[in-house]
DNA sequence: TCAAAAGTGTTCGCTATACACCCATGG
DNA sequence: CCATGGGTGTATAGCGAACACTTTTGA
């Protein structure tokens, strides 16, 4: 029999945290999915999380997950809803505050169950444990909303990427379609890349661009605003 | 000394939801706060807030939170964010999932606990208990964020309103300034708004209007996308 | 040699902004 | 009678959408 050693004068719900993984692998959105080894739902795809320890906040422990599986720690993180349907979880009550992470997918090595992990297109995703398919369709959905207003897209293409590059993704998440031409000038014109190999001689090989952070705090500071 | 009858394997913190109730005046933004009666933070002004019980989930029980301490019940309500930090609570680890309201002051009728309750212009903010300064601002951002691009304003005025008192509503909220002139056009054009009392001739009365919902979901259907 | 890709221009129409005007009301 | 407030009109600038052109590379 386990020990019950923690115990109070009301009933406490279990606190989780899971954690959406996005990664882009030059066409399509990827997340991040973990097989279930144990019941319930054995055997189904579910997003990777876990308890939430005493000792630290929801960042710091869908981080930890996020380690966990893809070895990564400095990823880009963002806390977007707080799951709480009684019932959600049929052994007790679970309530989940989840999270959703964008990655480089060269970067990701494989975590320590990288086993029992595997990316998945956003529309080839199966029938997922518990909540999942509702958190990871309002993940998407946020992430979207984000992307809009927010230069976040940057942090799941590699560190110096081609306007191109840029534009596939950008046509990936937003499942639009945007002028070539257009794209360009518009990059060109927001000034928040930096070009990396100049030359406008050696042409016809494009060039590569890094995303200025400092360039778009400085901008946003002066009331500037971001939009797509 | 209390019984303490649930117990647990692990540790659970305690779960609770506080809510940001804002109204509008005519003129500033307003916030309802509660003055604490117990320690800790005896005498401070606090946000409404209270445990989640276990068969309601974190919705269920911000409204609530809200019906105790205006008498409202449809209120619109939207969660945005669950803090966590570990020490926030100095009694226990608490996690709190912080939700705000919009509501319209004339329909306010003051709850059970009106008593300790009261309206605090945001800028007239005393401080706060626990980290509800933080909670607050959060809220204060994400109204504004939200308000640019969905038409929650309505929620905050009365069911009918003449276009002066939406510029108003929309200038204290986004502490901007707009073209009176520029602003009526705009609304018009944008069709969300129906016309209550027509009549031409009968002018200088200002007319009123109606936030008409089922046009925006059409608008919205069909790709439409609201800003200011 | 020719198709595909990458960088640069040009035009047009919409809309946000700035600002003028008219009419009714009430002191 | 005139200041105030409410509704409507007009001109301009800027930006985004649509589309053309040139050069280089590699099959």
């Amino acid at each position: 029999m386990e020990e019950l050693k923690y115990c109070y004068k009301y009933p406490h719900p279990s606190v989780t945290t899971d954690c959406v993984i996005f990664g882009f692998d030059g066409t399509k959105l990827k997340v991040l999915l973990i097989e279930r080894g144990i019941e319930p739902y054995k055997g189904r795809w579910a997003l990777p999380g876990g308890f939430l320890r005493m000792d630290e906040d929801a960042m710091q422990g869908a981080l930890r997950e996020l380690k966990e599986e893809t070895g990564l720690e400095g990823a880009y993180m963002r806390q977007f809803h707080t799951f709480t349907t009684p019932d959600r979880d049929p052994r007790e009550r679970v309530i989940t505050i989840a999270h959703y992470a964008l990655v480089r997918l060269q970067e990701v090595a494989g975590g320590d169950d990288a086993a029992r992990a595997s990316w998945f297109s956003l529309g080839k995703v199966p029938a997922l444990a518990f909540d999942h398919d509702q958190i990871l369709r309002m993940a998407t959905h946020e992430l979207r909303r984000q992307i809009h207003f927010e230069p976040v897209g940057f942090e799941l293409l590699p560190k110096q990427f081609t306007i191109k590059e840029l534009q596939s993704l950008y046509e990936a998440i937003l499942d639009v379609k945007f002028d070539r031409r257009n794209f360009y000038k518009k990059m060109q014109h927001l000034e928040l890349l930096t070009q990396i190999n100049g030359e406008p001689n050696e042409r016809k090989q494009p060039f590569y661009f890094e995303f200025n952070a400092e360039k778009y705090a400085e901008l946003k500071h002066k009331g500037f605003r971001l939009e797509f």
